[in-house]
RNA sequence: GGCUCGUUGGUGAAGUGGUUAAACACACAUGCCUUUCACGCAUGCAUACAUGGGUUCAAAUCCCGUACGAGUCACCA
């Protein structure tokens, strides 16, 4: 069993890129077979530089063991497709030879013209293949003469061809609509479809999973394969992610891009489990589980025909569980990466901060919103807060006892909570009339985390500060 | 437009002819957790099998039509 991904490197990565990549990567390892990665930059436009160290940077955050690729060669290298080119070559002439395919020299003009034709009549273009009816002198002449040429493999022109895919079954496509497809380009380099079938044969891929948008087009690598004599491999088409509004991904949504998740403070572990579920399910129906679990419990065949879309509520509340069973030490290293408040606070402080959190955390840069009251000097009463202190008469009892009982201790969250517990006793006033008065006039706020803790962060020389408001 | 595929509640989904509460998770709402928010726990929710016909003793599950959605028809991948 080996499976590849194989990306353009275009340096971006959506996550229905990577939900393939998952499960193609669970397919292999299931199946103790091999996982590797080829890049596909035959359309030398829209090549990006970096893009191949971005491509196994992402994966090895996820947790990818890629065992061939282009950092990482196996014995079927090269695994970049401008390596390859002779190859591809080779290869197209080879159906050349056997009468499989044929030079063309029809230039873009003369295809737009056919193609505006075409479109006139309302039919959908395909190439009329007049220029497989060259002689062998014009083509030799023309091949001489340097004149820029195409290969196109002939295809048959009636019956239909059969695609078999795992997820789908079997589908019949009219071989009518094919179109003499181009194997090489006039720039010598092949097309996607070509370089895909030639690779996936010499790398020896026995399944290919890839996006629903391939599966009619999979006529045509059945047609290739067929040309050459070669075996199929498996498919396994997958219905595409959609984004949350319900339409197609795209960069405009910012968000489903890999990269934006992670440094938005998403666990990759969290985004790879949380991806797997898109357009799968286990037997089992575990929701959270690790890489291993989830290469032990894989099964293609569970599979999803339709799309589905995608979620942020939900990947968070994976991101979530994961931020809550890192150990404190792990989640603090993490959390600062993404904490980017301005403090002179020392490090106990912050990590007392920092670890409040811990288990209401959604995302990383999520912490910077939430821990702001902390780390501003701004004291403010507001009327709704105002309005509160004013509805009792024991509210400024409670106040003055309050200050009283910590005036004299040691400033730790035990005694504060004991001096808490120790005005509730006094005055015989619990709940909101207790712990609201003290939130408010210590810290200005009205929601927040564990008193105590609050009272404690804020610093001795603060909360008098502030309770000296009440006198 | 031709061809191909899909359609279970707001979302992810279980379920592939048969105990007439269609699971589970997210979201949402409420309550509890001896303060709020959050966490956690509990309950509820929407009264979901696109639709019309069949087949069958029995259909979300099989067949046909319709609607809607998506994909694809490049010297892009």
């Amino acid at each position: 069993m080996r499976t590849r991904f194989a990306p353009s490197p275009t340096g971006f990565m959506h996550i229905g890129n990577l939900r393939t990549a998952i499960f193609e990567y669970a397919l292999a390892k299931k199946y103790d077979g091999k996982f590797l990665l080829r890049i596909e930059d035959t359309d030398q436009e829209r090549k990006v530089e970096g893009a191949v160290e971005f491509i196994y940077k992402t994966l090895e955050l996820c947790g990818f063991e890629i065992d061939e690729g282009p950092l990482n060669p196996g014995a079927y290298g090269p695994y970049v497709q401008s390596e390859r080119l002779d190859l591809y070559k080779k290869y197209a002439l080879e159906l050349v030879e056997k009468g499989q395919a044929y030079y063309c020299f029809c230039t873009e003009e003369e295809l737009e013209e056919m193609r505006a034709k075409a479109n006139l009549r309302k039919k959908p273009f395909v190439y009329d293949g007049r220029c497989s009816k060259l002689s062998h002198e014009k083509i030799a002449e023309n091949l001489k003469n340097g004149v820029p040429y195409v290969i196109r493999q002939k295809m048959p022109k009636t019956g239909k061809t059969l695609v078999q895919d795992v997820i789908y079954g079997d589908i019949y496509i009219d071989n009518s609509i094919l179109d003499d497809q181009i194997l090489l380009k006039s720039d010598g380099f092949p097309t996607y479809n070509f370089a895909n079938v030639i690779d996936d044969h010499l790398m020896a891929i026995t399944h290919v999973i890839r996006g629903k948008e391939y599966l009619d087009q999979t006529a045509k690598y059945n047609l290739l394969y067929e040309a050459f004599g070669w075996d199929k491999p498996t498919y396994i088409h997958v219905a595409m992610v959609l984004g949350e509004d319900g339409t197609k991904l795209s960069k405009r949504n910012g968000d489903a891009s890999f990269m934006d998740l992670y440094e938005e403070g998403y666990l990759p572990e969290a985004i790879v489990n949380y991806l797997s579920l898109l357009g799968w399910s286990p037997e089992n129906n575990q929701e959270v589980f690790s890489m291993q679990e989830l290469i032990h419990n894989f099964d293609e065949k569970r599979i999803s025909k339709s799309s589905s879309q995608y979620d942020v509520k939900k990947l968070q509340w994976f991101n979530h569980q994961y931020i809550k069973n890192m150990a404190d030490e792990e989640y603090l290293t993490w959390v600062k990466k993404y904490f980017t408040k301005e403090t002179n606070k020392d490090e106990t402080w912050l990590n007392h901060l920092l670890l409040i959190y811990k288990n209401g955390l959604n995302y990383g840069q999520e912490i910077n919103t939430l821990v702001e009251d902390f780390l501003t000097d701004r004291y403010e009463i507001s009327t709704e807060c105002q309005e509160f202190l004013n509805s009792d008469s024991v509210i400024p009892e409670v106040i003055r006892t309050f200050k009283q009982e910590i005036i004299n201790i040691d400033w730790t969250v035990e005694n504060i909570s004991e001096a808490i517990n120790k005005v509730k006793e006094k005055l015989g006033v619990k709940g909101k009339l207790l712990f609201m008065p003290i939130r408010i006039a210590t810290s200005g706020i009205m929601h927040g985390p564990e008193l105590a803790d609050t009272i404690y962060l804020l610093g001795y020389e603060k909360v008098m500060e502030h309770l000296n408001n009440y006198d």
